[in-house]
DNA sequence: ATCCCGAGGG
DNA sequence: CCCTCTGGAT
C-alpha cells in the first residue's frame, strides 16, 4: 500500500500535531538578539547546556552593542559549558561587531544577511527567521534529516535538497512548527540508534520500520 | 565509547 | 563529500 508522498506528508503532519498540540522553540526568547545568540550556541550541545549559560551572558551583554566590544576571553569563560567555546566565543563577538557595523546593532531579517554572520548557518538562520520574525522557514537539523530519510519524504540527499523537498511537501504555514515536531519526535521515539518502532504512531507511514526496509539510517 | 536541535573549512 | 571542534549526557 504505497502512499503518495503528498498524502503521506499530510498524515504525518496530522499525527505529529496530535502528539504535540503546542510546539515551542526549545530556546525561547523575547528578543531576536537572544534567540540568535542562543541558537548559534546550541550547535552540538543540548538546549539545557545553552539555557545554563545564557542568563548570565545576556545580563552582561544585553544587546549586540555591548557584545561587540566584549573581550573574547570573557565570553569564552561565560559560555564554557556549551562546548566548542573557542570558535563560538570568537564568532559571537565578530557577529556582534558585524551587526553594529552593517545592521544598526539589530538582527537582520533576511536570510542572506543572517548567513553572513560568523557562526550562523542555514539552520540557525531558518530558526531566527521563523521564530523571531514569523517568516516562513523550515529548519533542517540532524533529527529532521534522519526522520525525513526514514519516513521516505526525501532521499538521503544533502540538507539543501531535503529542505526544498519538505517545503514542497508541507504547507507554508506549517514550516516553522513541523521541524520542531520532527525534532521532538526524533528525540522521543525515532532515536538515531535505537528507534522505538513498537507502538510508533508513524509506523504505517514509515519506509524504515526499524531497518526492515532498505532505507538510510 | 558515542552522540548531540551545526558551522566552517579542506 | 569529509573532518574537526568541545562539554555533557547516557
Amino acid at each position: 500500500m504505497m502512499m503518495k508522498p503528498k498524502l503521506k506528508a499530510k498524515n504525518i503532519l496530522k499525527i505529529l500535531k496530535r502528539r504535540y498540540p503546542e510546539v515551542r522553540c526549545a530556546l525561547d526568547h523575547e528578543n531576536p538578539f537572544e534567540l540568535l545568540v542562543s541558537t548559534a550556541l546550541s550547535a552540538q550541545c543540548t538546549d539545557k547546556q545553552v539555557n545554563k549559560v545564557t542568563p548570565a551572558l545576556f545580563e552582561r551583554y544585553p544587546s549586540a552593542m555591548e557584545l561587540s566590544s566584549a573581550r573574547v576571553a570573557d565570553v569564552r569563560r561565560r559560555i564554557r559549558a556549551v562546548g566548542l567555546f573557542d570558535t563560538k566565543s570568537k564568532n559571537l563577538v565578530a557577529m556582534a561587531k558585524l551587526l553594529v557595523k552593517d545592521h544598526g546593532a539589530e538582527v537582520p531579517r533576511d536570510r542572506e544577511s543572517l548567513e553572513k554572520l560568523p557562526g550562523v548557518g542555514r539552520k540557525t538562520a531558518n530558526v531566527v527567521l521563523s521564530n523571531a520574525f514569523d517568516f516562513p522557514a523550515l529548519a533542517v537539523d540532524t533529527h529532521v534529516k534522519r526522520l525525513s530519510g526514514r519516513l521516505g519524504l526525501s532521499g538521503s540527499e544533502n540538507v539543501d535538497k531535503i529542505e526544498k523537498a519538505l517545503c514542497e511537501l508541507f504547507p507554508k504555514e506549517e514550516w516553522r512548527d513541523i521541524s520542531h515536531r520532527l525534532i521532538q519526535f526524533g528525540r522521543d521515539v525515532c532515536d538515531a540508534r535505537k528507534p522505538r518502532c513498537d507502538g510508533c504512531e508513524l509506523y504505517e507511514c514509515c519506509d524504515y520500520r526499524g531497518g526492515e526496509s532498505p532505507r538510510a539510517r
